[in-house]
DNA sequence: TCTGGGGTCCTAGGACCC
DNA sequence: TCTGGGGTCCTAGGACCC
């Protein structure tokens, strides 16, 4: 048996381990720029706030119910989620960390409610987070049992015990909620009467592969309780790395940009140094408004192939500035602009060139050196000239909580 | 005024090979 | 008038996920 543990809220429950003011307070936490809703609290939930939502649209409903809003904060999330997981570690052998709020368990020798709502109890206990655990025999069917430990159970525990369980959740389950239907395979079930998760298992499967590929096949033998998606027990290399941002405001100067392009490239350079991968692709990407439908909009796009992969962040800032060069037009006002790195390659498994003539070696100490300064001393402390020092560029983050648990700054105090 | 960021996988179609 | 059959690889675009 395969359980999903899914932390409730995980977001506004991570503002809330530290501040227990928000207790039974609606909470939520805004995407980066202070953009979108990206979390909500049960609370929040109930007075309507909608996934996704823009921020200044509900300004309103947020001012007339003093509803907490917080921007976005990775460094917590990261830290708090690192140990939920290592709590589920200390119960079960076999997992997949499958996000950042999610982990597939391996529940093969673990049939017991009493032991599930410990497990829940024990996460609670250690790290403040509530999580829901659903177990199945496949990871789409634990994902329908998680749904309805949240939705549908006080313990926050449930399991699909037998067929006849299955089906009849299936049968009030709906089919937008599976685990792998989105908005648009959504709309074209429900056009010709799939409205459910068991009308979708018993539809023709020639009709659901040409319709839905093989993904919409595979999703049907898992709910029928064939596994198609096993447990990936190894971490795997990331084949594709992305650092983007909106801007605060809106940037025409090409200065500006290749501040922002450099920053991006090097935070690239440092992600694909910490996975121990090289790439073999940079590209860089800058888009004007898409909000502003008066404006023309223009969406460019430019990637190089290297010769030898890199995690250099020097190369990589070069091949980023270079691409800027070419697809920058002073006619356009941007609002994002991105580096993408990809067709990583393990560093030690790096193919050399017969023509290069860097001094790779040299590169190299010189970015673990970087790497270490930084670690140490803080984020960016030492960084390329071209990066620029005032960040200009900056997002909006107006309503940030402190890292309680990655900096020293941060910490709580007790008085006693 | 104000609208996120980071991934994976699949498919069709084009280019190329013999 | 009439022009085969069988492959591989790559890419862009679209779907999905959190």
């Amino acid at each position: 048996m395969i359980g999903l543990a899914d932390c409730n809220n995980f977001y506004a429950s991570c503002e809330r381990v530290f501040n227990p003011k928000l207790d039974r307070k609606p909470v939520v936490v805004l995407s980066n720029n202070d953009g979108c809703i990206i979390a909500r609290s049960n609370e929040a939930k109930k007075l309507g706030i909608k996934m996704g939502e823009p921020a200044f649209k509900i300004k309103g409903i947020i001012e007339k119910h003093n509803i907490n809003v917080f921007s976005t904060n990775f460094a917590l999330y990261g830290d708090l989620s690192r140990r939920v997981m290592n709590t589920f570690r200390t119960e079960v052998n076999k997992m997949e960390v499958y996000s950042i709020d999610e982990a597939f368990l391996d529940f093969t020798d673990f049939l017991d409610k009493d032991r599930l709502v410990q497990l829940k109890m024990k996460v609670q206990k250690w790290t403040g987070i509530p999580v829901s655990i659903g177990v199945a025999k496949t990871k789409t069917l634990a994902k329908v049992a998680n749904h309805i430990a949240k939705k549908h159970t006080k313990a926050g525990v449930f399991i699909f015990e037998d067929e006849d369980l299955v089906k009849r959740a299936l049968n009030v389950f709906p089919v937008e909620d599976l685990w792998g239907i989105g908005r648009k395979n959504a709309k074209r079930l429900k056009e010709v009467g799939i409205h459910t998760a068991l009308q979708f298992r018993e539809t023709n499967t020639h009709w659901i592969k040409r319709n839905l590929s093989i993904n919409g096949v595979k999703l049907q033998k898992e709910l029928k309780g064939e596994i198609c998606y096993p447990l990936k027990l190894t971490t795997q290399r990331k084949k594709n790395i992305c650092t983007s941002r909106s801007f605060a405001n809106e940037i025409n100067e090409v200065k500006k940009l290749r501040e922002a392009v450099s920053s991006h490239a090097n935070t690239c350079a440092i992600k694909l140094r910490k996975e121990k991968s090289c790439c073999s692709t940079v590209g860089v990407f800058l888009n004007t408004n898409p909000f502003k439908s008066k404006a023309e909009q223009y969406y460019p796009y430019k990637m190089f192939r290297l010769d030898v992969p890199t995690n250099d962040s020097i190369e990589i800032v070069k091949f980023a500035l270079k691409g800027l060069d070419q697809i920058y037009l002073p006619s356009y006002i941007y609002k994002k602009a991105g580096v993408i790195v990809g067709r990583t390659v393990p560093e030690s498994q790096v193919q050399l060139s017969l023509f290069d003539n860097l001094d790779r070696d040299k590169r190299r100490k010189v970015n673990s050196v970087v790497d270490r300064i930084n670690k140490r001393m803080g984020k960016d402390k030492v960084k390329l000239a071209v990066q620029g020092t005032g960040r200009k560029w900056k997002l909006k983050q107006e309503k940030l909580s402190p890292c309680y648990t990655t900096r020293f700054a941060d910490m709580l105090e007790v008085k006693v």
